[in-house]
DNA sequence: CTCTACCTGCGACTCAGTCGCAACTCCACG
DNA sequence: CGTGGAGTTGCGACTGAGTCGCAGGTAGAG
């Protein structure tokens, strides 16, 4: 799910700003790192306490925030497929789309040259200077789009969640 | 904000598909459809009460669910500038992307045919059938980011909350 | 006008995320 | 290495958005 992902470049971003290595930090950025899906909060803290086991919830709240802060992740809401959690990601060099399946739950990225050409349009046109980029598509993955075609009441409910 | 808005658009779209129109539901949607910003669940409490007072929290719960369920209306999160809280806004044919700024809390809204394009070339080379589109990007405005040229420590907090 | 399927208020609940405080720990400096 | 203190953490209580079941109320078809 993150192939250009190089592994401690999380790690690499807390020593280069002189941020406190502590157990508890090493472990929450380990599993963000390593993860091969995107995580909340919740599933986050269970991970994390494989290594960690006395962590708190607290911790992993502040811990994102502070990579957060550091511009090393990136906040997901991927359509809020399941309750209002949010979803966190190892922040790339490259913006990409996320395409959340409100059937079957895959998330799947996207990226192309147009999104990049997007940004720059709207730098120039509105003077906005472009910090955070959200960009979400919600609908139905190849597979789950064939197997309903014309069950359009069905796709109604299935929207219900966003 | 929403120039483009017909007066009674959203009342219509629930009238065509059968759906019992009620006093609750009636104030709700002439909140929504006469709103000159983005509003949240609260304030479209406070501001549905003036025509109906009794109406309660569940209720305008309920009528945003309903409304997005039709796709009358879309769920922002706005970068969440403040709290957890989402925002609605009738749909309009043409999407469109949310500029937060980040210091001063202003939305803009941008549209470009960039972005159908983009949208077209997923729907092409992911064969990904899009319902909902979320683009959202966090900065600061034109106006905010010349007043604080090179304050990037500053800028950092900035981004906190998202 | 009446009947019923649908809508609503109420109050209790869930669940993500936050905060203040006292105890603990990383690590710079000696 | 030891140690002092700023920064970090666990804990528990809290907040605030959003949900739900139920009993009573109401729109609107007939």
């Amino acid at each position: 799910m993150k192939p250009e992902v190089q592994r401690g470049q999380v790690l690499d971003g807390l020593l280069s700003k002189g941020i406190r290595l502590t157990f508890r930090r090493r472990a929450v950025v380990a599993v963000i790192q390593e993860a091969r899906s995107h995580l909340d909060a919740g599933s986050l803290l269970d991970k994390a306490r494989v290594q960690e086991p006395n962590i708190d919830r607290a911790t992993v709240y502040r811990t994102i925030e502070l990579l957060k802060r550091l511009r090393l992740i990136d906040k997901l809401n991927l359509m809020h497929l399941e309750g209002e959690k949010h979803y966190y990601e190892v922040k790339t060099e490259s913006n990409h789309i996320h395409l959340a399946c409100f059937r079957c739950g895959a998330i799947r990225e996207f990226t192309s040259p147009l999104f990049d050409r997007l940004k720059e349009e709207i730098a120039r046109e509105v003077r906005f200077e472009v910090r955070i980029v959200r960009l979400e598509f919600g609908g139905f993955c190849r597979a789950c789009a064939s197997n309903h075609q014309g069950r359009e009441e069905d796709r109604n409910t299935a929207t219900l969640k966003h």
